[in-house]
RNA sequence: GCGGACGUGGCUCAGUGGUAGAGCAUCACCUUGCCAAGGUGAGGGUCGCGGGUUCGAAUCCCGUCGUCCGCUCCA
């Protein structure tokens, strides 16, 4: 494993990004705390694509949907019966396979053992809970294993008080759990994950168009967040590896220290799904389009990310080194609207007569973004301390600022520091934020 | 779940049977004042957890939890 993705790692824990779930007891496997840098860095990345997917546009509004759900939706979505897995393992070799994509059930692939596997056992993606106070089979309730079942059942009820019309989105993020049976990589695979996913409903012969036209846009927006072009790729499925739902997908993927590995997918889910949920809950599930008479099921083109493995894939990206008169230097280049804090503000020196106009130019700025404040230490120190968490400017407040009313402004990238009036501070950081 | 490797302060690691160390980081004070400066001092570990062997365990054995690699998987 290259030491890029270690050092990721390492940086997330030390400077409170990411926590092993639980540690003080041991850790609990495959989940993980978002510290106080984590957490807006995470927040960041679902605000890009709740900005971009529902802000900007006319044609996608915003659900959050429960993530308790009864048996009946995932009876209807397939998930009670495509997402579980038959696993079987040989006797002899100890190997673990999947029943179903063996070519031949009765022999081993490894060792060609005959005859030599254990009884297929079902392995269900859901978790199982129970709702209500008594475990009794009438309660059984699952946590959501994605988050587009809430749109497909809100379909009419968005429909109708939205007054959308297709082609139009709705929009979700949140958790989603998987009883995965192998976790790993850091935060790229975990049970318990958050969703951004958009459902988008159209006219049945216009889905083809409509999912190139995602494919575009969501590459698109991976790259203008700062991941370069080279580590980003569109991957078309073959017909063997789509799932039970979908007729078409492509995946985002990120090149990721280990290989090229899932962002995102798109997938053109057809009237699957509002089809599906038709026939178990007997609601007609259509569009009736007045201009044309005539009524349909709308086809859906799906674009589902995932948040968590986002921003490990932005932070690996800004992960950088470099050198500042001979000493080396660790900085997250990241896009500034996904950095944890936007702006840190740093007298130079802790003495009382620099720290009340230093409150004074924080207070101004940070009612705008999230801002550090940091007045321990050399300034260089603070300086490499911000550059680690990816922030993008520093303000200092110096000797001079009590005379001529002006801060300077030190750029993570160029290095460049400019003097700024304080009055002007927030309109040219504004500027910078674009 | 199976096979292999591993688990010592926040981080990186040393310590292989005699009751824990270093560097970095953190905090306080002094000094300095624009890119990890210097000085003094402080806090922090029942060596993942539980059990066993032993006069004595971080060190040996068993179990368990967790991490990584492979089988697996897809946001």
């Amino acid at each position: 494993m290259p030491d890029e993705f270690d050092q990721v790692v390492n940086l997330c824990k030390r400077r409170g990004f990411v926590f092993p779930s639980a540690e003080i007891y041991g850790g609990f496997r495959s989940t993980y705390d978002y510290g106080p840098v984590g957490v807006l860095a995470l927040r960041n990345v679902k605000q890009a694509w709740w900005r971009s997917m529902v802000q900007l546009r006319s044609d996608v509004v915003g659900l959050d949907a429960a993530i308790l759900s009864p048996p009946a939706i995932w009876e209807a979505s397939g998930h009670l019966r495509n997402f579980t897995d038959p696993l079987v393992d040989c006797k002899q070799c100890r190997e673990r396979f999947r029943l179903d994509q063996l070519e031949d059930p009765g022999t081993c692939p490894k060792c060609k053992a005959s005859d030599s596997f254990t009884e297929a056992r079902q392995f269900n993606l859901m978790f199982k809970t129970h709702a209500g106070p008594v475990e009794s089979d009438s309660a059984v309730a699952y946590l959501r294993p994605e988050t587009a079942q809430g749109m497909f059942v809100n379909f009419k009820n968005v429909l109708e008080t939205s007054r959308k019309k297709p082609p139009f989105g709705i929009a979700q993020v949140g958790k989603s759990f998987r009883n995965e049976i192998t976790p790993g990589n850091f935060i790229f695979r975990t049970r318990e994950f958050e969703q951004m996913e958009m459902e988008y409903f159209v006219p049945p012969d216009e889905a083809p168009r409509w999912f190139e036209y995602w494919c575009d846009e969501r590459f698109r927006w991976y790259r203008d967040l700062g991941i370069p072009a080279d580590r980003l790729r569109l991957r078309p499925h073959d017909a063997e590896e789509l799932s039970h739902y979908s007729s078409a997908t492509s995946d985002v993927e990120f090149l990721y220290p280990w290989g090229w590995g899932e962002l995102e997918g798109i997938a053109n889910r057809g009237d699957y799904d509002l089809t599906q949920h038709a026939a178990a809950s007997g609601e007609k599930l259509e569009y009736f389009d007045q201009a044309s008479g005539s009524r349909y099921v709308p086809h859906v083109i799906e674009p589902a990310a995932g948040a968590t493995r986002a921003m490990m894939a932005f932070l690996l990206a800004a992960y950088d080194t470099d050198e500042i008169n001979g000493e080396a230097r660790t900085v997250l280049r990241l896009h500034p609207s996904l950095a944890p804090y936007q702006v840190a503000v740093l007298p130079l020196s802790r003495k009382d007569t620099l720290t009340p106009l230093a409150a004074e130019v924080l207070a101004r700025v940070q009612p705008r973004w999230m801002c550090d404040y940091d007045e321990t230490q050399a300034i260089g120190r603070r300086y490499r301390r911000q550059d680690e968490i990816g922030t993008p400017w520093c303000v200092t407040v110096d000797f001079d600022s009590l005379d001529d009313k002006a801060v300077t402004i030190r750029d993570r990238d160029s290095l460049d520091q400019v003097r700024v009036p304080i009055d002007a501070l927030v309109d040219e950081l504004a500027d910078r934020l674009g």
